[in-house]
DNA sequence: CAGCAGCGGTCGCGCATAAT
DNA sequence: ATTATGCGCGACCGCTGCTG
């Protein structure tokens, strides 16, 4: 039996297209998004380096504006990603995208948006790519573009559902994360830097039970290094004085040490910069690997729960702290720092170090000439400020269990994504069908 | 010879303009 | 006016070759 397709074209209403003109940006007012907040991570776009178009522009520049559930399509860069628009619309579109509305009559647009998100659209989207130096898609190709169909609509907007289902659970573990997150930071902030962390003023020792140590008055003493007063008792070392070691395999490189990357999916991921951003490991997929004899000649120190790891350049300062799995290569442009446990819990120093004083004395401390880094030298000369040892614990305490949840909550939104896309080809050859 | 600093090249993005 | 693509830059990547 022949497929049912659909041409692409004859499944819209409109095409909402901005392409060609560049906005006049404001200081502030409605966001503008750009192609780079369409991303496959996250149903809707997301806003990461919005910029703003006051009333005017927004009102009058635009030849049109996306609507709710509306497909966003990226033109040019990475051609043919897609989010959708979220209700009401929280931004206006700039160049190199277009958004598609979908003919009620004709398609759903849960459908259409799980199609376009597969990868056998996308991998014919590829095939439609022109330029010379960056990829474009051009809009008259759109023709080209055919929408596999299934026996009835009940059953497209079934696997729609099934997609956005599993795509909104994805977003709500991140958007959980993200708190928790955030709950961590603030109490960071509120014992270590506000220093209002709980104090037995009668016992004299930090307590659970206590009263915000500076805002009741807590004695607080000048220290010239950091330049500003720290609570009595806390000292300032140089991290040089807060580490067991610095790993350090920068410069590795397979062949050096007569081996080869691996692409078995039980090799070992080996990290490099690009894989660790805001604290979390990304882009594993595409990462290289190595094999377990290469592993072991690579690292013969092996990573350990508590590691701290850390980008030395482009960009420099960007950090991990290792839960859970452990097994990890180190590739170029990354440290793992692992703390003294005599000296500082590795969790304060996690967060002493990527939140607390570290990270702006790290920024100011890069060098180099065309890519921007950190020596190890001038890493080591860092000044930490190292907490009461009793209060250390407390935090632990508090943080291990909270940091394991997020470690778990990523985990398990990685499984939901690998079963998404696992899934979605099948249900769109009707290998699997939803009842 | 191992450790590691940083170089040269590529990619992708924002924007502008050439082509139609 | 609309569409396609060139330009320049910063981010990023893999590797080379210097130094102790």
């Amino acid at each position: 039996m022949k497929a049912k397709v659909s041409n692409l074209t004859s499944l819209l209403l409109t095409i909402v297209d901005n392409r060609g003109k560049t906005v006049p940006i404001s200081e502030s007012g409605f966001p503008l998004i750009a192609t780079n907040c369409i991303k496959h991570s996250s149903i809707y776009p997301t806003s990461e380096n919005v910029r703003y178009v006051d009333d005017k522009t927004k009102k009058n520049w635009f030849r049109a504006h996306p609507k709710p559930n509306d497909i966003i399509f990226v033109n040019r860069g990475t051609p043919g990603r897609v989010c959708l628009v979220p209700d009401p619309v929280p931004f206006c579109v700039a160049q190199d995208m277009m958004g598609f509305r979908c003919d009620p009559e004709k398609i759903d647009f849960q459908y259409l948006f799980a199609v376009l998100r597969s990868d056998y659209i996308q991998k014919k989207i590829e095939n439609f790519h022109v330029g010379l130096v960056i990829p474009h898609f051009k809009k008259g190709d759109l023709d080209n573009i055919t929408i596999p169909r299934l026996a009835s609509r009940e059953e497209e907007l079934a696997v729609g559902e099934i997609y956005l289902t599993l795509s909104k659970k994805i977003e709500l573990n991140n958007c959980l994360n993200a708190q928790l997150e955030a709950m961590a930071k603030t109490l960071y902030d509120y014992w270590f830097v506000q220093f209002d962390f709980p104090f037995d003023f009668a016992q004299g020792k930090p307590a659970a039970t206590g009263k915000p140590y500076k805002s009741s008055g807590g004695k607080m003493v000048y220290n010239p290094e950091l330049k500003r007063e720290i609570p009595e008792g806390w000292s300032v070392k140089n991290l040089n004085n807060c580490v067991d070691t610095i790993l350090d395999h920068r410069g590795k490189t397979p062949k050096k040490l007569a081996g080869e990357w691996c692409n078995d999916s039980d090799g070992i991921i080996a990290i490099s910069a690009k894989n660790i951003k805001n604290g979390k490991l990304v882009n594993l997929d595409s990462a290289n690997k190595v094999n377990n004899e290469l592993f072991n000649k690579w690292m013969p120190d092996k990573l350990i729960e508590g590691d701290i790891l850390m980008t030395s350049e482009a960009p420099a300062g960007e950090f991990y702290f290792i839960l859970g799995e452990t097994k990890y290569c180190m590739s170029q442009r990354v440290f793992a720092i692992r703390a003294n446990l005599s000296v500082i819990f590795p969790s304060v120093l996690y967060f002493e170090l990527s939140k607390g004083n570290g990270l702006s004395q790290i920024l100011s401390s890069l060098s180099g000439s065309t890519v921007f880094g950190i020596r190890q030298d001038v890493l080591r000369e860092i000044k930490v400020l190292v907490p009461e040892i009793y209060l250390q614990e407390l935090f632990n305490n508090i943080l291990l269990p909270q940091l394991r949840k997020i470690e778990v909550i990523d985990q398990e939104t990685k499984c939901l994504a690998e079963i998404r896309d696992w899934l979605l080809p099948m249900l769109m050859n009707g290998q699997v069908t939803v009842k």
